[in-house]
DNA sequence: TTTTTCAGTGAACAGTTGTTGACAATCGAA
DNA sequence: TTCGATTGTCAACAACTGTTCACTGAAAAA
């Protein structure tokens, strides 16, 4: 397992009992708090691009070249949230392959789902979000293929499920790529609206289950000969 | 019309004939070289949200402090770009309405023209693609805006061209807002690609017209009642 | 025990950043 | 022609950046 425990996410390094923990995992923990910050920060607006190197050790409450200790550069570790963020992607994968299909209301119950999921690791989709189109080229192509391969095991475990017994691997993996992407837009809605709002949510959740019901629609319909 | 000639895109400012100019026209060509320098930084890998004045100024050949007679903020500029984007967004609408509804083979004609539209259009949509979830939080809103708009605007002309008669103005809506969101990330996808890899380029269109044709089958199988 | 390894510190560096104020040149109106 | 407005320049500033080096203290290995 490489996720990190993160119990205590804002604290910048344990002030408190620190100093009876083995050299690997005191390692650890500051690798961790670097990883924090950086994270905390773009939860305030700011975009992992331009965050510095020292800025990241303040928060982390860190000397500056505690960071070569652990990474050589930013990227270095924006490639590390990157993976993490593909972890985080597969959980979700996962724990969706264990509820099984539902057979009553199945894609409004996902939706539902995946908000939940969205808004409990915010940190990772607002990382991969923002960074999916605007970061670094080297970050941004690492990004594709994380949600490249995310798109593959969805269209492999939709393939077991038979939901779409008429579309080619192929077509299959077009309607996951769009899906994919539709909901990945939708966890930059979900991230930005305020909270509170109960009834401008709800009208959030519908469009996203419409676009989703319109796709799956169209999917049943596709016929593989006229394409 | 608010847009820039832009003859020279990457000269600094005219350093030929420019001294007869009148003092408004030399103003905004300064400003010009100002936005252009942004763009240009941007074509070579880096996101606005990154970009420094200075770094700006020198790039269009002016000292920095001739950036704050023109904008008062490196935002400032941003939004700019941002009201940039948006007209290029509604002449690409402006042109396909012109252009009507091509009988034959309708969506693989639009994505056709859709990328090439792109493509000589470079700069506006990797600005609007890498800051439209990326960036800061007032030029997100910003482009959130101008993309809502556009959105209603395509609404409107599909409404008027009755492809989908069937459909309530909110589900039309719907229908369009998922393929503007697919195009704008196919946009990605096209200005990503190396040029001259004919094959891959093939394979692409393919992808992007087989998105767009199933999520049409799927609008005109909508039931309103049903949703 | 002695020795080695190594995460974290502190001071210092050259370079860059955004912003300021005073100044020069010149266009356009009086 | 005179004069105010305005565009661009120059010099300077405090603050901040990424990176280096030598050093400390303690955990791990011998």
């Amino acid at each position: 397992m490489t996720a990190r425990s993160r119990s205590a996410p804002e604290s910048p390094v344990g002030a408190d009992e620190d100093e009876l923990l083995p050299r690997g995992q005191r390692k650890q923990r500051t690798r961790d708090a670097l990883i924090d910050a950086a994270l905390q920060l773009m939860n305030e607006g700011r975009s992992f691009n331009s965050l510095g190197l020292r800025e990241i050790t303040r928060v982390a409450g860190v000397v500056p070249t505690s960071f070569y200790r652990h990474f050589k550069d930013t990227n270095e570790l924006g490639l590390v949230l990157v993976e993490e963020s593909g972890l985080t992607l597969r959980r979700m994968l996962r724990e969706a392959r264990r509820a099984g299909a539902p057979v009553k209301d199945m894609i409004r119950r996902s939706v539902q789902v995946y908000k939940a999921f969205v808004l409990s690791n915010r940190l990772h989709f607002l990382f991969v979000a923002g960074e999916r189109s605007g970061g670094s080229p080297v970050i941004r192509s690492a990004i594709r293929n994380e949600v490249d391969q995310f798109i593959d095991e969805m269209t492999s475990d939709l393939r077991h499920l038979a939901i779409f017994p008429k579309l080619s691997p192929e077509s299959l993996r077009m309607v996951c790529e769009l899906v994919v992407n539709t909901m990945l837009h939708a966890a930059t809605d979900i991230l930005d609206l305020p909270p509170g709002d109960q009834a401008l949510a709800k009208l959030q959740e519908d469009n996203h289950v419409h676009q989703v019901r319109l796709i799956f629609l169209g999917a049943q319909l596709w016929r593989d000969e006229a394409n």
